[in-house]
RNA sequence: GGCCCGUUCGUCUAGGGGUUAGGACGCCAGGUUUUCAUCCUGGUAACAGGGGUUCGAUUCCCCUACGGGCUACCA
């Protein structure tokens, strides 16, 4: 027998894949490439009614921009597949009735307006209606009828699910990698239905029949499933299976308030809550954060590695990753956070790599701005990235490369431009006018001349001298943006603002 | 309501029977800077409460409070 590790992430496509469940996909990757295990996707569509157009293609894109690639799952079988639930369907029914064979598991007829009923008439009384010891001998099934009935029921093709015999009176004793040993009454669990009269399983069956048969060896999931933990393991011994080992992530839970992060969070604060674009949710990727920033951030919710790192590369979070570490509690989303994270991974990319990023909104910009002129654009970007948190942010930041100032920023302007200002940007601008090589390094020496020989002052000269080429008080070094905007256009901007706020 | 899980600065967290309870984000202050940022330095701020056990508990146990999850022919 082989124990090769094998996890598998098993969303359902009912909508966008939430971020927890990037974490939670981000964390089977982990642990199975920390053991050189596989990845696997499996896509639990068993309910048709919630199914989404598009979920499926949107958690495969998702994966893959995160980098998280699975090893199996649609579009790349390996012999278990395949991969989606849906269809896998004529396997489930086989295993269900193989447990009503063995008297684990019986046929219930009961329609849902008699549930409902029972419900509403045990709420009257401030009571949970509870499908289990407590009354199923009262209710529709195979084990209330005589085998006639039955028999007759199911020849005349009545409706019926099958649900799961739960024993009495034992005490489970349960086992989950993060949180240690549980132990459950079995009297307080109900029969959960397996099988749907709609001839597909419900998420309980089809998941251990699955996980069985693709050899999953550990299942890590949301802390949302650690209820169901009881009637899984009983499946398993039930079928005669070798269970999986457990592990229940902690939640993800609001910045602020109470409850878990939800997509109107996201909405309320101003920040994503997908990884990618889903009809009027902006995720992620288009709000300009980098995939390692959002992988690093979410690997850190819930987990840390003992140590004082702050920042992981993928293959130093699959180096340092255990379960062993994971958390108990649910842990509040951080939109700051994130956020510094992507400053952080902005910071580590090249001028070319931002430049390539930056160019699209460069040509928005600027109608008719040259692509050849890369280069300027990488110039620029390394003047000011080091301000930047967002791709987004660079032309906030550097505008002024790419043109003149429309306005001067008036407080500026009351503050820095006094009598004789006009004259002395004139003045400098005349030197300027000779200078050949136009560098900062000579565009300093130049002004520093000037100062000197007119008796000035750096602050005489330097914020009017700004305002002049940016607008107002803020920037990267003024000889590096004059060298960069060239001589005839520093001139040019010399000439406009003396004109303008004259 | 019932069942299960949890609880260290505002947030993410380290730690663990005797510590000045550590780091990061945020915030504040100072420094660097011709501007704005960046950057650097510093500061702010926490063991939910009550009982045990113990020479000693934030650390172990119990209770309470609070938080979270589940309680569908949804996953």
């Amino acid at each position: 027998m082989s124990h090769k590790v094998r996890v598998r992430f098993a969303p359902s496509p009912t909508g966008p894949l939430h971020i927890g469940g990037v974490r939670t996909a981000l964390f089977n990757f982990l642990f199975a490439k920390k053991h050189g295990g596989e990845f696997i996707l499996r896509i639990e569509d068993t309910d048709q009614n919630r199914f989404v157009e598009g979920a499926e293609q949107y958690i495969i894109e998702a994966l893959q921009w995160c980098g998280i690639p699975y090893d199996e799952g649609p579009g790349k079988e390996k012999g278990v597949g395949p991969y989606r639930q849906s269809e896998r369907k004529q396997l489930y029914q086989e295993f269900a009735l193989d447990l009503v064979k063995k008297g684990k598991a019986y046929y219930a007829f009961d329609t849902n307006a008699q549930l409902d009923f029972h419900r509403k008439e045990h709420e009257a009384h401030g009571k949970t209606f509870i499908y289990n010891w407590h009354n199923r001998l009262k209710l529709m099934n195979s084990l209330a009828m005589s085998p006639g009935e039955v028999t007759r029921k199911l020849a005349d093709n009545a409706d019926y699910v099958i649900r799961f015999l739960t024993p009495q009176d034992e005490k489970l004793h349960l086992k989950d990698l993060i949180r240690g040993d549980i132990e459950i009454d079995t009297n307080l669990l109900d029969d959960k239905v397996l099988f749907k009269s709609d001839g597909m399983p419900t998420y309980h069956l089809a998941n251990i029949v699955d996980d069985h048969l693709m050899k999953i060896t550990h299942v890590i999931r949301g802390e949302e499933w650690l209820p169901s933990l009881a009637l899984h393991q009983q499946l398993y011994t039930a079928f005669g299976w070798d269970a999986p080992e457990f592990a229940h992530l902690p939640l993800i839970l609001k910045p602020a308030g109470n409850g878990k992060l939800s997509k109107r969070d996201g909405e309320k604060l101003g920040f994503p809550v997908f990884p990618l674009s889903w009809n009027e949710s902006i995720g992620y990727r288009e709000s300009g954060y980098f995939p390692e920033a959002v992988i690093n951030f979410l690997a850190l919710l819930g987990w840390n590695p003992g140590t004082e790192q702050e920042f992981f590369s993928l293959d130093e979070l699959i180096q340092a990753f255990s379960l062993e570490r994971v958390h108990k509690s649910g842990a509040r989303f951080d939109p700051d956070k994130t956020k510094w994270y992507n400053q952080h991974y902005l910071q580590q990319k090249t001028a070319t790599e931002l430049a390539r990023l930056f160019m699209p909104i460069v040509q928005e910009k600027v109608p008719g701005f040259d692509q050849k002129r890369a280069s300027y654009v990488e110039a620029v970007i390394s003047l000011i990235k080091e301000r930047a948190t967002f791709v987004s942010d660079l032309w906030e930041l550097g505008a002024y490369f790419f043109e003149a100032p429309k306005a001067y920023d008036a407080i500026a302007v009351k503050k820095h431009w006094k009598q004789g200002t006009s004259e002395i940007m004139q003045q400098l601008a005349l030197r300027l006018q000779d200078c050949d090589t136009f560098t900062p390094q000579t565009i300093e020496s130049l002004i520093n001349e000037c100062i000197s020989d007119q008796d000035l002052s750096y602050g005489k000269v330097m914020p009017p001298m700004r305002l002049v080429i940016v607008g107002e008080m803020k920037g990267a070094h003024l000889f590096d943006i004059m060298a960069t905007i060239g001589k005839a256009e520093t001139l040019l901007r010399i000439q406009n603002a003396v004109a303008f706020i004259r």
